[in-house]
RNA sequence: GGGCCCGUGGUGUAGUGGCCUAACAUGCCUCCCUGUCACGGAGGAGAUCGCCGGUUCAAAUCCGGUCGGGCCCGCCA
């Protein structure tokens, strides 16, 4: 009888068969062992050269580590000195009787070990052998887990589940498509969807109550430790009939106060997953994506040092912008060179330097401190509520950048310091993005997240005077300092869509171009909706704990969009290209 | 497109102008070993230090370029 590493503790004193790759020999001359490896663990074989043949024994000298074998034997009981707690078979072991060599290994480029890890580029080279340890075992099990635990949810709240295209349109907004030539249809192109958004919000005026996918998304920008090159997955959500963001997260609360504490057993900062406004989280954190597990927040000193004597800081008040500080608690004691290496990164954040304050017996020192008077230092103590031994750092700029770079110093000393508690997660709903947002490169005005999502207020809103005073019912899921989900209530009004493009000048036939679908539907009776979509690998990355995507997906693609493994992206043979009216320049 | 960091036997690291004829661990090969479980013991093979060029009496080490990898900025409806 063919059975697994994890059950053959309950057949002691039975002939078995187990089969899998050998994870380790150990030969002492007389008696050899063997920890047979399959998918449940590990069973230990005892080969004695009294109980097999002499072929058989041969056989045994001869393998090597990943050998794949099949061994039969008895299940026997170990005595209680020579129990192994730490392999699932521990209790009992295999005497060998026959052996089945199903196929042999060369010696592998890397060990098979959770504890020797090679570089990421070997073992993404050679993924199916990473694929074999355990950690990686456990991974893809927990990710399959994870994948049926939301989905009982989501059938649980009368969600279908639907397909939509793969081949699907290029869409000008967003991110960059990866394009596909059609061959029936030469010089057109398929793109891959970048999400389904179009489609599933057609689901819902083809009458859908509620719909969901694990969605595959394609988007051709460059990866991130927390990004994906190239495809990811998206628990795809839409709910028709619904007028406000706050039902879809309602919907979505449950789920993660579920997953972080049932599935992963972690802490939820704040069981009510709080709701912050953009500017909020700006302000205060200086990102749209905060980590609320450790403190550290923005101070604004604007008003209390607009006529201070350091002029970097009271000519960036004068010019509109702010002067800010962060609190390092305990810090002031931080080298010079680990002080020159924070100031590299907040120049890299878009800082022209970083100016710093340290706090002894209750007065701020620093070399720029002879620019300020008594009385702005003890206000900045005070206003900071810094205390001696802690170190500020200042931001003076516009108000945006300082708030830019305030927030990319906070998160990074998140992490150089250990602030960030990683059986504890932080999840929240940043809400009130803006509709339209400045755009700095192009001199103008442009939609701040997408044109899909509804201005609060409607049609009318949409005349404030003030563009970039408009907020859009539009919100993300921040978990851990990620952004792991993006919502929106809808704009479902052909009227409001013509109008919310007018202000950026487009006129109503480049809305028909762009989006005519989308719009003849909205025609016929859409019903108001709104939804959201779950980034699903970055949520298991949080959940998980880990810090890098591409450790909880299968087979990812390296930092330059290249499978190390199957070596794509590559040529393609010239009759390909000949068919799809194509010729390569490079 | 830009910035920073890394590249040394199969794997992971040490070595940052001469003591390097390149060290350590692990893996691999041979032999010994009847209770190991990251078994142990003895011996052995295996690296033109990513590649090209330069500086120097002397380069793994310094400089320039190039290729590959990582992190970040830009980008990411």
């Amino acid at each position: 009888m063919r059975i697994f590493s994890k059950d053959i503790q309950n057949k002691v004193g039975e002939t078995v068969t187990v089969a899998g790759w050998v994870q380790s020999r150990r030969d002492h001359g007389g008696l050899v062992f063997i920890d047979l490896r399959d998918h449940s663990g590990l069973t230990q074989l005892t080969i004695r050269p009294d109980e097999v043949d002499k072929p058989t024994f041969e056989m045994v000298e001869g393998l090597r580590d990943e050998f794949v074998i099949e061994a039969t034997g008895q299940v026997v009981e170990r005595d209680e000195s020579l129990k192994n707690p730490n392999i699932v078979s521990g209790s009992v072991e295999l005497v060998m009787q026959n052996l089945r060599l199903l196929n042999k290994a060369e010696p592998l480029p890397f060990q098979v070990s959770d504890e020797n890890l090679s570089s990421e580029e070997t073992r993404l080279k050679y993924r199916y052998l990473d694929l074999r340890r355990p950690h990686m075992q456990d991974m893809l099990k927990k990710r399959a887990a994870y994948y049926s635990f939301i989905r009982s949810y989501m059938e649980a709240n009368d969600f279908t589940e639907i397909a939509t295209p793969i081949l699907a349109n290029s869409s000008p907004e967003g991110a960059r498509d990866f394009l596909l030539p059609s061959r029936l249809h030469p010089g057109k192109f398929y793109a891959l969807p970048q999400a389904p958004q179009q489609f599933k919000q057609l689901l819902m005026v083809g009458g859908v109550h509620r719909y969901y996918q694990f969605a595959t998304c394609f988007r051709d920008e460059d990866p991130r430790a927390d990004r994906l090159y190239g495809d990811f997955y998206q628990l795809d959500m839409e709910m028709s009939f619904v007028e406000d963001g706050e039902v879809v997260r309602n919907m979505i609360d449950p789920l993660v106060k579920n997953l972080v504490k049932d599935f992963a057993g972690k802490t939820l900062l704040d069981e009510d997953l709080p709701r912050m406004t953009f500017d909020d989280a700006m302000n205060r954190f200086g990102s749209d994506k905060p980590d609320l597990r450790f403190g550290m927040e923005l101070v604004d000193l604007s008003s209390e040092l607009a006529s201070c004597g350091f002029g970097v800081f009271s000519k960036a008040i004068e010019g509109g912008g702010s002067v800010k500080a962060i609190v390092v608690s305990g810090k002031a004691d931080m080298s010079r060179s680990q002080l020159d290496k924070l100031t590299e990164r907040a120049k890299q954040l878009g800082a022209g330097g970083m100016p710093y304050m340290t706090i002894e017996a209750g007065k701020a020192t620093s070399s720029i401190a002879k620019f300020f008077s008594d009385e702005d230092l003890s206000v900045i103590v005070e206003k900071t509520g810094a205390s001696d031994g802690d170190l500020l750092l200042f931001g003076a700029d516009s108000r945006e950048k300082v708030n830019k770079v305030l927030g990319g110093l906070r998160s990074h000393l998140g992490d150089e310091l250990g602030l960030k508690d990683p059986n504890v997660v932080s999840a929240l709903w940043v809400v009130d993005f803006p509709f339209y947002e400045w755009d700095e490169a192009a001199k103008k005005i442009d939609f701040g997240h997408n044109p899909f999502s509804m201005p609060k207020g409607g049609l009318e809103g949409l005349d404030a005077e003030d563009k970039l005073s408009i907020v859009a019912d539009q919100y993300d899921l921040v978990m851990n300092g990620y952004e792991c989900a993006s919502g929106a209530v809808r704009n479902h009004d052909p009227e409001i869509m013509y109008k919310a493009f007018g202000v950026l000048g487009y006129d109503a036939a480049y809305v028909e171009e762009k989006f005519g679908a989308m719009l003849n539907a909205f025609k016929f009776g859409a019903p108001p909706h709104a939804g959201a979509a779950p980034g699903l690998d970055r949520i298991f990355m949080v959940l998980t704990g880990v810090d890098n995507v591409r450790e909880v997906v299968a087979f990812p693609k390296n930092g330059s969009g290249v499978d190390l493994m199957m070596q794509s992206p590559s040529r393609v043979d010239e009759q390909q290209l000949k068919e799809l009216g194509i010729s390569c320049t490079s």
